[in-house]
DNA sequence: CAGGTCTCCTGCTAGC
DNA sequence: TGCTAGCAGGAGACCT
């Protein structure tokens, strides 16, 4: 499932390839993957627009065109593809960028993901990107922040890890590792973690997620950047998916949080 | 506003 | 062996 390090992965393996791109044409296969503007609308003003850069705000992809901001969220399972016209259009395939020698495919197991071709301008002023919080490396984010952000928040902090408006990118696996090790039960209540607990979950956010980005992601079930291209940071999880804890090497716990599968140590996390 | 629950969707798997 | 119910989960909608 791509979190912030799997769609910095992608950023970066679609930037070699389309850099400089003109897309000629899109196929819209699914529409409700194109959440706004129109399928119509969004096919028509995408046409002959070139992919001038590539950039990721939290678990948004951002492609930077002439006079729009295409966004892609890969939600569960998203993946783009690059496939050559004459190859076969499978089922899971939901829309397709041409260019001139290639095509983009847009693969999406469980159509989760959702598209948005928003006027360049105000593309970061209006939703989706206006709901973000900050990315976990912004200089802003810091204890008196999470302080701010927490204080009215009864929920568990793994829930609340979780929460896109406050700090972008983490999912359900990093929030995980993130929490062992900052020695924190998943069950506390956000509004309960004192300021070192606070900067603690800030250290160890940069931590597993710059580690992840250097690994090229994680992948534990069908997460490929594209094809062919897996991440290795599923060998270096602590706890997510695992039944021992490396530190105390007592049996970790299995639970559910707000419906999240969540794996925690209850002898190392307070 | 906070938070609980439901929904989207399909592939996989536990259990019979 | 073959079937099916249930689960996985990011994020938004809807309700209290």
């Amino acid at each position: 499932m791509p979190e912030l390090p799997e769609v910095e992965t992608v950023k970066e393996t679609l930037k070699k390839q389309l850099l400089n791109q003109k897309i000629l044409d899109v196929v819209v296969n699914y529409s409700p993957i194109v959440e706004k503007p129109s399928v119509e609308e969004f096919i028509n003003k995408i046409k002959n627009q070139t992919i001038i850069d590539i950039k990721r705000r939290g678990k948004w992809l951002l492609f930077e065109l002439n006079d729009y901001y295409l966004l892609s969220h890969l939600r569960m399972e998203g993946k783009y593809y690059i496939k050559n016209f004459n190859d076969e259009v499978t089922r899971h395939q939901h829309v397709i960028f041409k260019f001139k020698d290639f095509e983009l495919r847009y693969n999406d197991t469980r159509k989760f993901g959702r598209m948005y071709l928003l006027d360049k301008k105000n593309a970061f002023n209006e939703k989706p990107l206006n709901e973000l919080g900050y990315e976990p490396w912004d200089s802003n984010l810091n204890s008196d922040y999470l302080y701010h952000k927490y204080k009215n928040k009864k929920l568990p902090i793994k829930s609340v890890l979780l929460d896109q408006s406050i700090i972008v990118g983490i999912g359900n696996i990093y929030a995980d590792e993130v929490l062992y090790l900052s020695k924190i039960n998943p069950y506390k209540k956000a509004n309960e973690l004192n300021t070192s607990e606070l900067d603690s979950i800030i250290k160890n956010t940069k931590v597993v997620l710059e580690k992840a980005i250097l690994l090229g992601g994680t992948t534990i079930k069908s997460y490929t950047s594209s094809e062919g291209v897996h991440g290795r940071f599923q060998n270096e999880l602590l706890v997510h998916t695992k039944e021992e804890c490396p530190n105390c090497h007592s049996k970790l716990i299995k639970v559910k949080i707000n419906g999240r599968g969540t794996y925690y140590c209850e002898n190392c996390q307070k």
